[in-house]
DNA sequence: ACCCGGGGCGCC
DNA sequence: TGGGCGCCCCGGGT
């Protein structure tokens, strides 16, 4: 870890020099928010604000930079190259506060180790919260991965079991959208299917890995069933695919795509209208095990508030249920863990242990067949998945 | 030496 | 104008 905050410090103070050839002696602070620089940039600059945050004030985030930067390759080019010099500074030096010096903080003097605490009832949803330091959003970055930080001992592997499409199975069931209940119960590819169904092609075409297109449609599709099942607008589809996809699409052919999977998988979508609808009634929404979430903004005259608590209670179904379940195999796996076997920590959807390499196999199966025991609800037909991944440290998992 | 909100951003 | 979290930085306050 010493190695890599010194190698971060090394970068950042590279950046922060060539960020001060450009823009000279404007105080950045430690990410590029200072109010100073903001205002650098849109009172000396005179630059235009082409993004505003929720309470209306100019934005610095990424996306207003992304948005800048491309302005500037048009009107201003001798500043174009500043914006990403600010993305890579902000990037690294979130990983290095956060990850690892935000990490070493909590290393216990004792154990040389770190000892998050864990908080069943942390979020609303039923799902763990974590803090000190949280390790439910270690960051997975290619060129510094600081997940590498978690190793496993001598003689010794982390196993990691990752629900499969977790979500999406269960609204399959608690939908019966017959679509989606077929896929699962009989092994199809979700993502063909729905890039089928979004692009309107062929399932043969969505499925064909030598078209030239296989992989930006899979890329879309993925993206836009996600926004599909929580009620996610055309305008926020199309941002968040060029933002984290790089796919630039309009935001007609975004409201078209998800328009496309609301009729094809039609009765899921009457299944959301009516979940929205029940939870308007009762003030509540909850899970088939009767977890509640109460969502009292549901009858707000605001339309964003409104909005808001009907999006919460479409969410609550699915992911208090894929809590409730996690949880359930938790209980499952406890109960005949061998004593070799380390629990070190769950990411919502996922459970990670510490193993002896010669009990790689026989743990794996055991857990793995623990966790893909089908939840106690009259007619749940959905098989649960999940999947198997092994290595040295955290950062280097192969999928098994 | 705290506390706070706002902005931003990491993960599932 | 998906949902669910916690942490860092900043500026302002006690």
């Amino acid at each position: 870890m010493q190695k890599k905050a010194t190698e971060c410090e090394e970068r950042l103070s590279k950046l922060r020099d060539e960020i001060a050839f450009i823009i000279g002696d404007v105080p950045i602070g430690a990410n590029c928010s200072t109010s100073a620089f903001k205002k650098y940039l849109y009172n000396d600059l005179q630059l235009p604000v082409l993004k505003t945050t929720a309470k209306f004030q100019e934005a610095a985030d990424e996306e207003t930079f992304v948005l800048l930067r491309d302005w500037c390759n048009e009107n201003r080019p001798e500043l174009a190259n500043l914006f990403d010099l600010i993305l890579e500074f902000r990037r690294i030096g979130k990983l290095s506060s956060t990850y690892i010096d935000g990490y070493l903080k909590h290393v216990n003097a004792v154990t040389k180790r770190i000892h998050p605490d864990f908080f069943q009832l942390g979020a609303e949803s039923g799902r763990f919260s974590c803090r000190h330091p949280n390790v439910q959003n270690n960051s997975n970055d290619k060129d510094i991965n600081t997940r590498n930080f978690i190793i496993a001992p001598e003689n010794m592997s982390l196993i990691e079991l990752d629900y499969s499409q977790i979500e999406a199975r269960l609204a399959a069931f608690l939908s019966r959208d017959e679509h989606l209940l077929d896929i699962y119960k009989t092994g199809k590819d979700l993502h063909a299917m729905t890039t089928s169904a979004v692009f309107q092609i062929p399932i043969e075409e969505a499925m064909d890995r030598q078209n030239p297109q296989y992989k930006h449609r899979r890329t879309v599709a993925k993206a836009t069933f996600f926004g599909f099942m929580y009620g996610m607008y055309g305008k926020t589809l199309q941002r968040n695919l060029k933002v984290s996809a790089g796919v630039n699409v309009t935001i007609d052919e975004a409201k078209m795509f998800l328009e496309n999977l609301k009729k094809s998988y039609s009765t899921l979508t009457a299944w959301q209208k009516n979940t929205i609808s029940n939870a308007r009634k009762n003030i509540y929404a909850e899970t088939e095990f009767g977890r509640r979430r109460y969502v009292p903004n549901i009858r707000s005259d605001n339309f964003m508030k409104s909005g808001g608590a009907e999006r919460s209670a479409l969410n609550h179904g699915v992911q208090g249920l894929a809590a409730d379940l996690l949880k359930l195999s938790m209980g499952r796996i406890i109960e005949n863990l061998p004593p070799y076997v380390k629990p070190l920590f769950t990411v919502h959807d996922s459970l990670v242990f510490e193993v002896p390499d010669h009990k790689i196999a026989e743990v794996t199966a055991l857990i793995k067949s623990a966790m893909e025991v089908p939840p106690p609800i009259p007619g749940f037909d959905v098989r649960i998945i999940a999947e198997v991944s092994v290595g040295k440290s955290y950062g280097k998992m192969e999928e098994q």
